[in-house]
Formats: structure tokens, sequence, C-alpha cells
RNA sequence: GGGGAAGUAGCUCAAUCGGUAGAGCAUCGGCCUUUUAAGCCGCAGGUUCAGGGUUCGAGUCCCUGCUUCCCUACCA
């Protein structure tokens, strides 16, 4: 096995990437080390374009003139008699990727690209530039990352440019890059090689910085309202706070089945058992499903709980913190929260969110109350929705009436505007504390919200249930099989049942969905946008 | 799950009715000290996603499979 060859034989190396292992190796000839070493003292591309002086570039400009003028005039001048040259020009030291070079000759051209700016130019002249450094620039390959050094100045055409003294590699790119105009644009190879993806498309890398920016404002905004952020399993014996289908694992050392957790809920209503006030958690939850434009099988949320809080505490601290996250996102890119583009929209976060009753909403879209179960069957049937069950027994009034809602009263909401869903019907809340005062009426509420933005439906938020008797209740109805419905519980958490007997505060719980916020925030289309490394079928070699 | 589109050189894309697979960029060789997707001259680069079928002949038509994207349904 020879240094070239350390994993496939040559025949194997595709030509492009043969010929970039000879260019790194003739650098190396030139006494440079491939792949570079520590540097102190670096400038980001965009304190370079800063640092310059365009006074001090000036006074260098004309003294050089001066200078060959004084020569015209007096060829047999030498060096010393000429005018003083003047060079206060500030010298920086940059490294980048190179994205495009332009070879002249004798002077190459060369554009870097760093996390601070797409394009900063770079001068390496025959006259001005060490040896080593000028034969570089002309066996780099688009893709290397690069240091250069030397004064700034600005070009006849006006840019910027840092002339260099020296250029060294600082690692190198044994992969033939994307096309230097049209770029990288095939979806797939995006996904897989994000890393590719990252610097051939800088708005890319933007939007996870934005990410990371949004999540921390998020945990600032909840440390000012004197929430704690804690950290519960995500190797759970039962995975429960949501109906999922969990991913399953083994853990050997006690020989017992784990499920990565689907939701965070039951851990967290626990240390307000214990006696937390006010916890939350950034929670990585896993679900064994489907892949689409809005699902990934491992996704973020964040799940708070108020002691003594309810559904409405919730929608307080939810509109403050959307707004919040809105503000950041408005400051970062630019635009105004009145009026932040998703797709085709202009989302407004600054008004008040819209307040709307579940059966006010029903009411207002279909024309007939929900307490009609006799038109509200015949519009489903009309529809042409489910109304019964596989084996033929007719749902529920009240599953008949969220079919109908989701169908066409969830569709009237104004994607504009973000909206608060209030007061669902209890049956299909019921792990929900009852709305007050509906008990005996034809559908009890419960007091729990949904808030949707641009049609998407960003968290709920309830007030929770702290009676361990009707919680046991209805964790075994649920077990029983009695209730169809997806938006159940299935599994019995007997320790969880336990906690509630010690005795829960009266609470309310939310949720919000990180990565569709994210989305919403960066107006990105797909939670593939939004995820540095979604999920992605494997391709067999 | 159902429907639609796509897959051709490293990248971005062409290829008319089924008739010799092309271009730009990148690479390679040459020229060039103020370029901006630099320019000029020249060379090279292909398992047309995979497998089968029809045909004198298939990138193109048919079948199967793989992958990606879009629409639709569902979990957030």
């Amino acid at each position: 096995m020879t240094e070239d060859q350390p994993i496939q034989t040559v025949e194997e190396i595709h030509h492009l990437e043969q010929q970039r292992r000879e260019n790194r190796r003739a650098a190396e000839d030139l006494g440079l080390s491939p792949y570079g070493h520590r540097e102190d003292g670096l400038y980001s591309l965009r304190e370079a374009s800063e640092a310059f002086d365009e006074a001090a570039d000036e006074a260098n400009k004309s003294s050089l003139s001066a200078r060959k003028d004084a020569k015209k005039a007096d060829p047999g001048l030498s060096d010393d008699e000429l005018p003083a040259l003047v060079d206060e020009r500030p010298v920086v030291r940059v490294a980048g990727r190179v994205m495009l070079s332009r070879d002249n000759g004798s002077l190459v051209w060369l554009n870097l690209r760093d996390h601070s700016a797409d394009s900063f130019q770079i001068a390496v002249s025959k006259r001005d530039c060490d040896e080593a450094g000028f034969k570089y620039a002309k066996l780099l390959d688009l893709g290397d990352i690069v240091v250069a050094e030397g004064p700034l100045t600005k070009t006849r055409t006006g840019e910027i440019t840092c002339w260099a003294s020296t250029l060294r590699p600082a690692s190198k790119c044994l992969v033939p890059p994307p096309e230097k105009h049209a770029g990288l644009t095939d979806t797939e190879i995006r996904y897989r090689q994000r890393y590719l993806d990252m610097w051939a498309n800088p708005d890319t890398t933007r939007v996870f910085m934005l990410r990371s920016k949004l999540v921390r404002a998020m945990r600032w905004y909840l440390d000012g309202l004197g929430f704690v952020e804690v950290e519960t399993p995500v190797l759970q014996q039962q995975a429960g706070g949501a109906a999922a289908r969990p991913f399953m694992t083994h853990m050997n050392a006690l020989d017992i089945g784990l499920s990565l957790r689907i939701a965070p809920e039951l851990y967290l209503k626990r240390l307000l058992v214990g006696g937390m006030p006010r916890v939350y958690e950034v929670s990585r939850n896993f679900r064994n499903e489907g892949v689409d434009k809005s699902h990934n099988p491992e996704f973020t949320s964040m799940e708070l709980y108020q002691a003594f809080g309810n559904y409405e505490t919730m929608r307080e601290i939810a509109e403050g913190l959307v707004r919040e996250l809105a503000t950041v996102a408005a400051g970062e890119r630019g635009g105004s929260i009145d009026a932040m583009p998703f797709g085709d929209l202009c989302v407004d976060y600054a008004s008040d969110f819209v307040r709307v009753g579940y059966g006010e909403l029903f009411e207002q879209a279909l024309g007939f109350p929900m307490t009609d179960f006799a038109r509200v069957r015949a519009e489903a049937e009309r529809r042409g929705l489910k109304t019964k069950s596989e084996d033929g027994t007719a749902f529920d009034d009240i599953l008949v009436v969220n079919e109908l809602f989701e169908e066409v009263a969830e569709r009237s909401i104004d994607p504009s505007r973000p909206t608060f869903v209030l007061d669902y019907p209890a049956a299909l809340s019921p792990l929900t504390r009852p709305k007050a005062g509906t008990l005996d009426d034809p559908i009890p509420l419960a007091e729990r919200w949904d808030l949707f933005v641009a049609g998407m439906e960003i968290g709920p938020a309830y007030t929770e249930l702290n009676d361990p008797d009707i919680q046991e209740a209805k964790f075994r109805e649920q077990l029983a099989g009695i209730d169809d419905e997806e938006s159940t519980f299935r599994t019995f958490d007997e320790d969880f049942i336990n906690a509630l007997k010690v005795g829960m505060p009266p609470a309310g719980g939310l949720g919000l969905g990180i990565d569709r916020l994210v989305m919403l925030m960066t107006d990105s289309r797909s939670i593939r946008d939004v995820l540095p490394f979604p999920m992605m079928r494997p391709v067999d070699k």
C-alpha cells in the first residue's frame, strides 16, 4: 500500500480526485503542510472587510505613484533617493474555502468563503507574494481551505481585497466541488452530504445558525419567567405522554426492553409532584412513524409545566414566546414581525393572536352547531368522512364532530394570523381538566387549546388533570380499547398514578414543536430544511 | 398508504419520430499582473439509476425494482 492509495486502488479513485491528490503532493513539495495548523488572531472575512482603511490605502497608492513619477523623471535615482513609501494599510490574516480562482498568469485572484461572508477577494501576485504561496495559488483546487495574509487594499473596480504577502493551505478538498455558478441543487445530495450543501449554499448554514439563536432565545425567555430547565429520561420502560409507536431497544446489563421516549410529559409532571414549580425541557422525541415534509422520526419539542397555572396561563406564555422568537428571527433576517414571509403568506405575529372557541369555529365554518348531531352525521357522510369503524359500529357523535372539525373548521382558520382554538370537547382530551360549568352540556368541554400558524399545528396546552382516580380510570378506559381515537394514551404507567396519589398541584402544561417553529421563522417549507441531518433511507453500495 | 414527476460526464443541464450521447462549468496542457461566473487556444472525460423485454437498432417504448422530490391521507 503506497501513501497515495490508503484505501482504494488507484483504478478506483476518480481521476478528478487523483488530480487533487497530485496537487496536494505538489504543495507538500513546496514545503507547505497541506492540512495546516493552529492559527491565532485570524480575522473573519467580514472583520477583514471592516478593517479596510480607505485613507491608508489612498496614501499608499499616492506614494507609489509619486515614486513611479520620480523614477520616470530621473531613471538614475536609486530606491533610497525616491520619495518615501507610505504603507499604513492594516494587515490581516484570514482563512476560508476557495470558491473561485481566476488565474491571470502572474496574478491569481481567489474568492474565499467563511461563516461570516459568502465571498472575499484575495490577490496573489508573483511580485508581492512569497514564492511558495504564489506557486501554491497555481496548484490549489476549488474547495481547498487556505490561509492568506497581507494588507487590505481596494482594486480598480473598488473591491476590498487582501493583497497576499503569503498564502498557505489549511485543508485539502479531495472531492470535486459543485458547479461554481449553478451550485448544488440536487436535494438528495444536499441532505445526504449536508457538509457539502452548507458551503455550497450558505443559506443552509444560516438556517441552522438561526435555529440555534431561536432555541437560545426560548431558553432565555423561559428562564426569565422563572422556569427551570430539566432533563428527563430518553430511555423509558414504557413510553408515555402521547399516542405514538415508539422505537424499541434493549438494555443488556439489566436485560430489559426499553423504549425511546415519545414525549417527556409524565416525567415533567413527576417533578411538579416533587415540588419544582415551573419546569421545561427541550426534548428530542422519537416516534416510529412515517417521514414527510413535516415529520421526521426524531424531532424536538419544548414542553413546560407550571404549578398553579392553567391553560390560560399557558396561552399567555405561548403568545409571548412565539412573538419573542419572531422578533429574534426578524432581527436576524431583516423584516418586521407583522409580516413574516412564509411561502406565499405574510404571517402577523405583532397583533394579538386570534382566539376562537372550538364550538364557535365549528359553527362559523359549518353553519350549524356541533351539538346538532343529526346534521353533523349527515354532513360528514355527504363529505365522505369516516363515521363508523371497520366492524361497522358507528363512531361516537363527538368523533364525527371532530372529523368534520378537522376537515372543514381547521382549514377555515386564517393562516396568516396565529390562532388559538380553545375549549376542545372533553371526550377528545381525556387527560385534561374539564372546563368548569360545561359538565352537563351536550358536549362537555376541556381546558385545552391548540395553536395554529400557517395551517400548521404548532402545539397544544392543557389545564392538567391531577386527580389520580380519574387519571387511572382514563388509562384503563383506553387500554380496554373503548376509545379508538388516536390522540389518546395507550400505556398504563402505574408509577405515574402513584405520583398523582402523592399529590400534584393544579397545573398548566404546554408543548411546542420546535422544528415547526423554526420552519416558520426561517421560511422553510420542509422539516428537512431545518434539520442538519434529516432521516434518509440508506443507500447500499 | 394512494397519485404524479424525476434520475444522462465531478456539477448544472440538452438530446426532435426509436437511428453515431452533446453543451456550459470544473479538470488537464498552453498564453496572460486589476480579475469579478475573467478571457483565448487545445485535450480529455459516459455501466444514460439497476435488471429484464420489444426491435435490425433503445437515453427514448414496455415490465420489475431502487432512490429523490411534489400532491394527498395520517401521527407533532
